[in-house]
DNA sequence: ATATCTGCAAAGACTTTGCAACCTT
DNA sequence: AAGGTTGCAAAGTCTTTGCAGATAT
């Protein structure tokens, strides 16, 4: 069971992150990603990836996106539906989103105050491990031209 | 504002909200959700419903959150796993919840701040018809208590 | 050589929908 | 009586999982 092989000077007993290998389905997720510069679900990702060619599997897109986004190399949020998006994620550190509804295009905010906001929201009602969610939806430029005829 | 009070005859031509019948189902649905203090499934909710001696199917359970809920007598969010959480909603205005992870029970929250944060975030982007989602999750005392043996 | 990874299909969870019978208005 | 409602079960989505074969190190 404990067959830790010959990986790596030093190794410690803790698991450790495992290391992805670079397959070339989970290298076509990453570029699938790339080309979107949003948040897409796994079914469009996969449909995309067909469509330019790949062989890959849906469960093996699940996979790996799950892989990644757990290596905290993608970004997940779940849209109206329920459904879970993924985008790259630029920074490591914490921040939220302004997604368009129409494309999906992402832009990662910030804001201390909310994160302070947030942060203090529970204590005066006696709540410990606080986290938040959120998220901002809108409609981006050019979707907005887009769905609106000129001279409207 | 949930409530069209009667419709008289001449009304518009406009569907306008129907009103729903206060039926053994919905009523029991309604009781079900008084009973708790937090946000609760609908499977959770069918379950409760069921120990308590109701008689009501799944299916009529989840008409009866969806039609409380468009109706504006429910709030609704999905927790982490996807699901749709719902509760009854005390102010008609729009807010935020402080949940807690344990047993549901929830705080309803606002902040001006925040608001015209989400409000504000969308223009420098070139965002229009933004709207959010703000949820803060977090553990309440009697949880924190239960979980952490006495003494720890 | 071996632990991973992939693909297909089956399974799982939550939610919605079709339709005959039922109940409220 | 008329039409909204209910219940059961089937169907639909998104996502996860089992397993044999292919793959990377």
């Amino acid at each position: 069971m404990a067959g830790v092989s010959h990986r790596g000077p030093g190794a410690s007993a803790v698991p450790g992150p495992r290391r992805l290998r670079p397959t070339r389905q989970r290298l076509a997720v990453l570029g699938a990603l790339a080309d979107a510069d949003g948040f897409r679900g796994a079914q469009a990702i996969h449909a995309s990836m067909r469509a330019a060619g790949e062989r890959v599997g849906l469960a093996t897109v699940y996979r790996a996106l799950q892989a990644l986004a757990d290596a905290g190399e993608l970004d997940v949020l779940r849209d109206d539906t329920g459904e879970l998006l993924y985008r790259r994620c630029a920074g490591g550190g914490h921040h939220h989103h302004l997604v368009c509804r129409g494309c999906g295009t992402t832009v990662e905010i910030e804001s201390s105050a909310v994160e302070r906001w947030a942060a203090s929201v529970g204590e005066p009602h006696g709540f410990s491990a606080v986290e938040h969610s959120v998220e901002v939806f809108g409609t981006c430029r050019s979707c907005a031209k887009a769905s609106r005829p000129p001279g409207a």
